[in-house]
DNA sequence: AATCCACTTGTTTTT
DNA sequence: CAAGTGGATT
């Protein structure tokens, strides 16, 4: 026995000592379900398993990063190096880079980040000339992204006539089409969205089943990181792949699924047993992070979920302290409470501020904290948010170093075509966009022989696109012979990048410029990691295939660093901290307005719940805001419902919860129903915010802009005298048109005649 | 063509 | 409140 077993405990050891054949280890949180992974990792190459035969596959980076670091520990970096270990994601669009030709694409494809989609999605809908008010983009992403997680082609899609149905009644009975569409222009870009990566693996293993067999054979071991989160696609793809083998183990949790609006089915897991008839259940019940407190506590509150996997997760740690509730009056107050808390415990019982996470439910949460804790000058992280790569600068540039790899990239070309600007404008390229689609080709493909396609198209503007070209030509032919730094070096000076952003001298044009230095920095950064691991010199396509599926969630680890972690929950997921804050506990907040009226949707936001509470090893404190700011209106918030589910014995100030007003502040007169958080009570008595406000405008007559009040516009006719509150006064002259495309014509006292629409005019009657 | 401004709109969570 | 849109202005 290898003596690194030691440290683990009795049903660990099985798990991991279990290599052969299919098995399921469900694991309560902190019950050590990365500590099994890896010692099984660890004692199958100590088995003599070659590092390459062996798959492992997790959700983020950062756990395969962590786990690539753990095992490279026990075993040492030469050997763990080469183990297949990584995000589905990216390790699929590995497999697809290798194998593209089979399925029509060149393994330089670029990926489509979720920005790319939505503005391809955009333009589609413009093209068919729908109603962008019907079809919302980001919904119709989200079918799209459901479609393929569900492994329905556009082909499929269109033909099943409930789909069609469904549409027709949600008003969308065009989205097949758009469905149909955008998938023809990702492929004539040689471009992959995030789902595609998925789906384009499972036709890759359907229709070649010889290229399914050789990676059937190839691994003989596959393990799966949190395997509750597992959409249809991605269990397909190992389901097939573990065929031969069926060496098989998956760890997971269903009580922490969190991630079911990705698709996520939460039976994958509960199939495992028919999937495997003859597969081997093993149960880490023990936590060993958390006090028997916050175990208790998280356990009394999931067992108000009806569908659950029978387990006992107990601690056998300290009693600990109970979890507090923080009640604050409003979100300000909440931020400064929990600083507060932090300040006296970091203190009081030295504890690390790298000891503490502020968790939320929604990024704009985040802001509050931050201000709160620069306040009180105490050093904290915030992890996720907008992407680093996801900044306007950034994608930018990274536009460029797409195009040289892949300049079929009709995303990425379109960005940077006049970008910085030179002299190609909207139209142009609107024009040659039509004409690209008309013929089915990338954009690339016309520009390059533009007098080849009847474009009317200025011969000065001709000469731009020209010169656009052959600087992409040099970049192309540049980027075989340098190394991704030089190369990225040289394509922020040649694009004009450099220049335009050094010109701007603003607050947000140093910061862009700063940015800009820092995925420079990435790249010798990374350069220097792949010259170490690979022995040879990336080329810029290598930097790029990287970058396109790590979020900056992955890139900086808090490592050293001493400060307190600000994020999500859903970003939180495997990580622990001693101290934990949990905040926004309210109504509509936390649960989600978009899943109360969904018992399953509020499941989820209760694992969701529970997943927080178990990221703490010692202390919990729970917040909630009796006002917050919300949609720019300051709203009233109640205590979240989940906040009453924690058995109160866990808790030390439950009195907090049920703390009632005095009843004259209780503003509860007509719908006793809705007490809370009907943003009906939240407006103005009078149904007419305009009404009251023109009685202080009324008040004070002089002519202050902020009070002014227009008109409604169809009371205007010609001859009246009035006012606009930035031309100032005139005379309406005449009216023309009707509805919305009303007109006066107006003498205004200062300008002179001009011609408003009176939609938007915003005039003031005065007489 | 580019910038500015007024207005609308919408917010869960992420690879 | 913010970011994004669409119209008007220079």
């Amino acid at each position: 026995m290898i003596d690194f077993l030691s440290k683990l405990n009795d049903s660990q050891k099985e798990a991991v000592i279990h290599t052969e054949g299919p098995c399921l280890v469900i694991a309560g949180a902190g019950a050590g379900k990365t500590r099994v992974l890896t010692y099984r990792i660890a004692y199958l190459l100590s088995q003599g398993i070659r590092a390459n035969k062996i798959l492992a596959l997790t959700f983020t980076n950062k756990a395969a990063n962590e786990m690539k670091e753990r095992i490279a520990n026990l075993v040492g970096f030469e050997n763990a190096k080469n183990l297949w270990m990584g995000t589905f994601h990216s390790i699929f669009s590995l497999i697809l880079r290798r194998e593209a030709d089979k399925i029509g694409y060149n393994s330089n494809y670029s990926i489509y980040d979720t920005i790319d989609s939505r503005n391809l999605i955009k333009k589609i809908i413009k093209d068919l000339t729908l109603d962008d008010k019907i079809y919302k983009t980001n919904e119709i992403h989200a079918r799209i992204s459901w479609a393929k997680n569900n492994l329905i082609t556009p082909q499929a899609y269109l033909a099943n006539v409930s789909f069609q149905k469904r549409d027709l009644a949600k008003q969308i009975e065009r989205f097949g089409e758009i469905y149909k569409i955008y998938c023809l222009r990702c492929f004539k870009s040689g471009a992959m969205d995030f789902d595609d990566l998925l789906l384009y693996t499972n036709i890759l293993f359907r229709d070649f089943p010889e290229i399914l067999e050789k990676y059937q054979n190839h691994f003989s071991y596959i393990l799966v990181d949190e395997y509750q989160d597992t959409n249809y696609a991605q269990y397909l793809i190992i389901k097939k792949l573990a065929q031969q083998h069926k060496n098989i183990c998956v760890v997971g949790d269903d009580a922490q699924s969190i991630y079911s609006f990705r698709g996520a089915n939460i039976e994958n897991i509960l199939n495992f047993k028919n999937d495997y008839p003859e597969y081997k259940l093993f149960k880490l019940e023990q936590n060993y992070r958390s006090t028997q407190n916050i175990v208790n506590a998280a356990n009394s509150l999931i067992t108000k979920n009806a569908k659950q996997i029978q387990k006992n997760i107990f601690s056998k740690n300290e009693t600990g302290n109970k979890i507090k509730i923080i009640k604050a009056l409003t979100d300000n107050e909440e931020g400064f409470l929990v600083g507060n808390t932090i300040f006296e415990l970091h203190q009081r019982e030295h504890y690390r501020y790298k000891d503490f996470a502020i968790l939320y439910r929604t990024n704009a949460q985040s802001r509050i904290f931050e201000e709160a804790l620069r306040k009180k000058n105490i050093p904290y992280k915030v992890y996720g948010g907008i992407s680093f790569y996801q900044r306007k600068e950034i994608k930018d540039l990274l536009a460029y170093f797409r195009v040289t790899v892949n300049p079929k990239d009709d995303e990425a070309l379109t960005r940077i075509i006049n970008y910085p600007a030179r002299g190609i404008g909207e139209s142009t390229v609107e024009k040659i966009e039509n004409i690209a689609n008309y013929h089915n080709v990338s954009i690339w493909d016309i520009i390059t022989d533009i007098k080849k396609y009847v474009i009317n198209i200025q011969d000065r503007i001709i000469l731009k696109i020209n010169n656009f070209v052959e600087l992409i030509k040099s970049f192309i032919s540049d980027s075989e012979q340098l190394d991704a730094f030089d190369m990225a070096f040289k394509i922020t000076s040649l694009s004009g990048i450099n220049k335009e952003l050094q010109e701007d001298k603003s607050h947000e044009g140093i910061s862009r410029y700063e940015n800009i230095e820092e995925l420079l920095n990435g790249i010798k950064e990374f350069s220097l990691n792949y010259l170490e691991e690979n022995g040879k010199k990336p080329f810029l396509s290598n930097f790029i295939e990287s970058v396109a599926l790590i979020t900056d969630m992955d890139n900086e680890k808090n490592k050293e660093d001493d400060k307190i972690s600000i994020m999500t929950i859903h970003s939180a997921k495997g990580l622990e901290f001693k101290n934990v804050f949990i905040t926004g506990i309210e109504e509509e907040l936390f649960p989600s307005y978009l899943s109360v009226t969904n018992p399953k949707d509020l499941e989820e936001e209760r694992r969701l719940f529970y997943v927080a509470i178990t990221r703490s090893e010692k202390n919990v404190f729970l917040s909630f805001a009796e006002s917050r700011y919300r949609w720019g209106k300051l709203t009233n918030c109640s205590p979240s419902r989940f906040l009453k589910e924690i058995d109160s014995k866990y808790i030390e100030n439950p009195e907090l919860l049920y703390d009632v007003k005095p009843a004259f502040f209780s503003n509860n007169f007509e719908s006793p129903k809705n007490v809370q958080n009907n943003f009906k009570l939240n407006k103005p008595l009078f149904n007419n915010e305009k009404i009251v406000k023109k009685q202080f405008n009324n008040l004070d007559s002089s002519n202050n802009l902020q009070n002014f009040v227009p008109d409604d516009p169809e009371k205007i006719v010609a001859g009246m005298q009035v006012e606009h509150n930035r031309f100032g006064k005139g005379e309406v002259l005449r009216i023309e048109g009707t509805d919305d495309n009303r007109k006066a014509l107006i003498n205004f006292q200062n300008l002179g005649q001009k011609q408003l629409l009176l939609k938007y005019a915003k005039l003031r009657i005065l007489k």
